[in-house]
DNA sequence: ATTTAATATTGCAATATTACGATAATTATT
DNA sequence: AATAATTATCGTAATATTGCAATATTAAAT
């Protein structure tokens, strides 16, 4: 099959899915400390930073958007896209608790 | 193509996306949440838990294992799954850099 | 109104992931 | 040694992701 029975599982649990998701591939990670580096916010050249086509880089923006870690502000017919902390913080929180919860307990 | 060029990426980079995808799964987000309620370590009645058959469990698992998210100790026939700390602990720190470098700069 | 520049979308091929039935491997129990 | 219990692997079908060329869209500049 591979259909990803979503409904199964919590929002909670679908939700750190999503965003992990869109982290799951180096092109996007890169991206994003593409974006922190350059310090404000940046646009285009971030196809001349990677070692990808234009469309492909537009979709991983894509990805990241629709995850929340990215937002972009249309600046004339570019697109400024900066980072969005608010959900890397949900990320960040998550794992504090099971962090905290896991050394809590005795294991294997 | 589809071909995932992780040579182009920094070490970190393909490091943050494999652990970030392998929690790219509602399933395997409630797979960890299930071993954090267990308090202790616990083996097969995952695939009780989860409406999932037990060859999709074990990939499961696998795959958080080789991410490091989990480990696995064999006691009996059973195997004793738990959460690995340090590699949750590597995703909240990394995390946790990118918050305080962005908020530190005025965007968009 | 054209042209230019920047980004998004479409379409498609290659590959990866997801899921599960069937089966194998491993170990404890009888 | 045979059986039962537990987990892993194989094979395979359905679906999703990745990547890019070609093209469309959008807005500034001429």
């Amino acid at each position: 099959m591979g259909a990803t029975k979503t409904d199964h599982f919590t929002d909670q649990q679908n939700q750190i899915a999503t965003i992990s998701k869109a982290l799951g591939h180096p092109a996007r990670v890169s991206i994003i400390e593409h974006l922190l580096k350059v310090n404000a916010c940046i646009c285009g050249d971030i196809v001349n930073e990677l070692p990808l086509a234009q469309p492909t880089v537009s979709q991983h923006l894509k990805e990241l958007k629709n995850a929340g870690l990215i937002k972009g502000n249309i600046e004339g017919n570019a697109i400024c896209y900066c980072i969005d902390e608010k959900t890397f913080e949900v990320l960040k929180n998550y794992f504090s608790k099971i962090i905290t919860t896991v050394t809590k307990q005795n294991c294997c």
